[in-house]
DNA sequence: TGAGAACGAAAGGTAACACCATTGCGGTAA
DNA sequence: TTACCGCAATGGTGTTACCTTTCGTTCTCA
């Protein structure tokens, strides 16, 4: 239910200003007034909706929707807002992994460093092999591990939408049949880095490993970057 | 009530793993089911509690935590946690700003470039003139409209946690009487280089500013940055 | 014509109930 | 003594019915 009418929302189905009562969602879905009004407080925390006496429960627009809530980032990413959505979030993560891998250079633990050697090793042979699949599932770890590494708990939160951003890549079918071997070169760069505690080089392979994703990413459209 | 038990958890008073019930909350606040459900609802969905039949609503690790959003941000500037939460801001803020900046200069609209300038002329009169709550509110004004200028949703989203970051400095009393001249330097800098479309220098410029900003707060203590 | 009063729609809140997934305890058997 | 099975208590989930509050609309009267 959350999701159907999350979605709806996300996809534009349900434009800014469109308005909902409670009634109208019992009937929809068959369910009682507290399931339903529970299901628009959730609404409501996620920003997508507000709810008025007498007027309904009104659809707000993009601008107060809650983008870093992982199901707003997934639900835009199976619907129409993919590209836009995409973009942003390489551009997002663009800001943020350099420095926290930067950051993880200095703060990590023994272990987190030769666990990201691990990884980077791990995608290699994955990626060679074409294991799309086992490949995501490594990569998510990597950046996730760099993430938590980095001792900021901001950037660690991001680590779901990094995730999500993954996951949706493979899922969705837009990664090449093989990952380049720029790509594999760039993870294990990094590692190797962050592994010898050198955080301007760890920070730096991070930015050309974003660059490769960025480039890959190209052909959904071209937007306006700060890099030039 | 919302308000309360969010407060509680971000604070620590209720620990992870430590379980309310329905009734309990209740009780405490003189409600009924259906309200403490509802909330309990909100907060799960902020990641503060998890409920399970027979069991409870289960506070959980901060590790998973929205922390991202608003409202949890402002609760812990307001509690205890608050250092720990103005400095891993701060670091974000390093992160994202800058390139939202040099986005900006690529992307502002006319109106935007002239509104900047204002804004950056604007901070100087107020900050000579000691008058913080206005500064602050042109600091907020600066900042958010250059996210929101930089054509990326998830930067725009931030000017809301941008926005509560200032908003607590000044509140809780972590601004100097008259800010320091380098900082209305900082932001002149910044507001020319994207009013003349200079990308590269808007970056730069915005480092520039956040670096004062770092430096202001060094006296919080010192946590490890990936910046040297 | 316009201001104010009355109406009613729709969310907010309360109460009481049936339902069912857990879980922990106790009893039985090996 | 230990392991397994079954039962009962617990506490969230879902439903229904009903009352309260707000506020946009509409109608009336000056």
């Amino acid at each position: 239910m959350l999701e159907a009418i999350g979605r709806e929302i996300t996809d534009g189905d349900l434009a800014q200003g469109d308005t909902l009562t409670l009634e109208h969602i019992q009937e929809r879905f068959g369910v009682s007034r507290t399931v339903a009004r529970e299901t628009m407080r959730i609404l409501e925390s996620m920003g997508l909706v507000t709810s008025r006496r007498r007027v309904g429960i009104t659809v707000q627009d993009a601008a107060s929707w809650n983008v870093f809530d992982p199901r707003v980032i997934w639900w835009r990413l199976a619907g129409s807002g993919r590209d836009a959505q995409l973009r942003s979030l390489t551009e997002l993560r663009i800001a943020v992994e350099p420095l926290a891998a930067g950051a993880a250079a200095w703060n990590a633990s023994a272990e987190q460093r030769t666990r990201i050697v691990e990884l980077g090793a791990r995608m290699r042979g994955l990626g060679e092999r074409g294991l799309l699949e086992d490949f995501m599932q490594a990569d998510i770890a990597f950046h996730t591990l760099l993430l938590e590494a980095s001792g900021n708990e901001m950037f660690a939160a991001l680590a779901d939408v990094v995730a999500v951003v993954l996951r949706g890549r493979t899922q969705l079918g837009l990664m090449p049949q093989q990952p380049v071997p720029e790509a594999l070169d760039a993870h294990e760069n990094v590692a190797a880095a962050v592994s010898a505690g050198q955080y301007r080089r760890a920070e730096d392979a991070m930015r050309d490993l974003l660059g490769e994703v960025r480039e890959a990413m190209a052909p959904l459209g071209t937007g306006n970057t700060s890099l030039d």
